[in-house]
DNA sequence: TATAAATGTGACCTTTAGGTCACATGACTT
DNA sequence: AAGTCATGTGACCTAAAGGTCACATTTATA
């Protein structure tokens, strides 16, 4: 947690520090970013950083739990379409807000999926509960999935999880990666073309892609 | 490429080099890999080093092309099991033998997939001619597997190229972390606990997630 | 054995990292 | 006005990075 005199900051400049904070963890990732360049290009000195922080990874993790509450709000402030949904509508419905947020903060998103996915998974046990989070939510899902007969029983649950995970971890990548190279994003995102390929690939996830009797039909 | 110097020396002590190297990449990855470290692990000099290689880059894109070649070499020597084979088939083969090939270079292993997955993602287009090949050889795949009527053609190439290479690299990163924990490993992933396993994942590429008609009977 | 070529070496260079600290500045209290 | 406390600052510290180079040592050639 920052310190007492980083809460203490006049709004703008608190928002200026985390901006610079923002691109440098995007550009370099955790690691790799430096004190020095975060310092210089929110024109504070290196002396008031450690007044406000423990070091960088402080600065990450209150990043982190900032957009955790956030995403929460957003969430709840977009009700899903319908309740008692088929658990791979809501799947999908979850996926989409999602990358509908992401596209809202591209820079914070690329900093966070960058770091907990590209170097989480190597250095220390940090932001582990995060993830414990994400695939306890997951279980439930499937469990209720699996007792309603939508998902596949054989298909245990933890591998379920894997899947599901895999899954999003690989649309958020992918969304974030072809987004940057839009102007606005967001629209991007909201697209139809967008929008169908997501609904394409979450298809595959629920039906595979070997060739049946039941194909994936354009719009939705 | 390494410089002449490096090729006129005896084996061992090239090997020397590469070993620690090796463990020096799949420590710490490519970008905070640091060569005075190499150097001393391995017992040569500073300057030794740089009349070998370039940098750690020219080391790393010679490991990468050495472990190329005898991949290929192995999978020479492994025949599929039967030719004219399903196509799903053909691929959970090529999974198992790629992964059978890992736990016996876990160590290499790990350094290449934690930087071509890892960083390789951020940093430069280096690498990228690897990448395009897993992805050409991919596609032509899958092409024929739609013309055979094996996959579904409504999901395009493009997007089972994702999904297969996704799966691939799923499964990569899974079995190394859980192989690591096992003293032997390649008795490990050869055991039918874990085949299953692949087995399991792959199913799921194939026919989703989604309870249907058919699904997976245990035991191949 | 004398000479030339190839190889080996570690002290040394610059740059940058994270982090500290004595001191300067401003704001609020009495 | 004097004093107190929170905040701001950048020179400075050590460690480690990548990289170079004059020199020592070994090997091959004549």
């Amino acid at each position: 947690m920052p310190k007492q005199t980083f809460f203490n900051l006049p709004q703008e400049k608190r928002e200026t520090i985390i901006n610079a904070a923002v691109e440098e963890f995007a550009e370099y990732g955790l690691e790799n970013a430096s004190t020095n360049r975060i310092v210089e290009n929110s024109g504070i000195s290196k002396g008031s950083f450690y007044q406000y922080f423990e070091d960088k990874e402080d600065v990450f993790t209150y990043l982190l739990s900032v957009i955790e509450r956030e995403k929460m709000e957003y969430f709840k402030g977009k009700h899903p379409p319908s309740s008692n949904m088929d658990t791979f509508e809501y799947f999908r419905w979850m996926i989409k807000t999602g990358m509908e947020f992401n596209s809202a903060y591209p820079r914070m998103t690329q900093a966070i999926t960058r770091v907990l996915l590209g170097e989480g998974r190597y250095y220390g046990r940090n932001f582990g509960d995060l993830r414990q989070k994400t695939t306890q939510a997951l279980s439930m899902m499937i469990k209720q999935a699996i007792q309603r007969g939508e998902v596949d029983p054989s298909v245990d649950v933890e591998l379920a999880v894997m899947v599901m995970d895999t899954w999003s971890n690989a649309i958020s990548t992918y969304i974030l990666n072809e987004g940057m190279k839009h102007k606005d994003m967001m629209k991007w995102v909201r697209s139809a073309k967008t929008q169908e390929k997501i609904d394409k690939l979450l298809y595959v996830m629920e039906y595979g892609l070997r060739k049946t009797e039941s194909q994936f039909v354009s719009g939705s």
